[in-house]
DNA sequence: TCAGATAAAATCGCGC
DNA sequence: GCGCGATTTTATCTGA
């Protein structure tokens, strides 16, 4: 494709736009990884944060699930939400 | 490769193992799909009991998890579990 | 509900049948699984095998296709298969 | 625990931490879907798009990678970079 | 540094 | 046909 046409300038605007983005979240991926091994420098043990925060993601998700089964039923009797 | 080997017969031996459970797979895969399709046909939600299957699956995932906490807790504390 | 009634019952048993089911085929996956760990002791590359299976199950697929598309021309000829 | 000592905030600071940027994460993750889903809008073919992107990410790996060795050659024969 | 475990992406397939 | 859910593959990460 000729790069210089307005076709491939859009194209490549949609690519870097993705780019920048993945750049983000590696960044943010980093800086979780430096708040661990900032917890583990104050004597933290990283396994037991993780699993912490893990069961109270598992807490948040289950809470959203019943949200939605009550959603369900309500929405199977005819019941507006 | 020369498939009269005995290399090769033992990679295909390996092939076919896998080939085999794989079709078992399916198999239950498919018999997975016939519940719902029965528990439908009895007038059943299929969406309401994907959902409940999920919660209860949530559940025990949760039970397991509490439990592996609690296990490192102890190990942490230097009591054998 | 009331998990005494008879609904609640029938409800139930199509929930185990599913999870039943489920934990069959997790059983299945597992098996699949320690076929490739035990090639892969023997030497085996699993991605490659898991290559040569997909290529195998393609060309099943394509045989499988061909047939069909030879039976509807049987078909539309009036020739029987 | 108590959640009211000092300990126990403390350790809740480092939780809540890791929980914000995780949120911050799953938003750049959305937000990279959606610039995907725009793009589908506009016509692009999304497999398309991530194929070219990844291409890129290997050349710039690559690139990096052959700057690196360049450097150690460069160093073996005692020029500064 | 590598294997094993864990998590994330991408692809596939179903149901609506 | 399109979103949504499930599955599979890929990448990342941790512990030995």
């Amino acid at each position: 494709m000729d790069p210089s046409t307005a076709e491939a300038k859009h194209l490549l605007a949609f690519i870097e736009r993705v780019e920048r983005l993945e750049e983000d979240k590696k960044q943010v991926a980093e800086d979780i990884k430096d708040v661990f091994a900032e917890a583990k420098g104050t004597g933290y043990d990283v396994k037991i944060l993780r699993k912490i925060i893990s069961i109270r993601k598992q807490d948040k998700d289950q809470r959203r699930e019943e949200e939605e089964i009550l959603a369900l039923y309500m929405a199977a009797l005819g019941m507006a939400d």
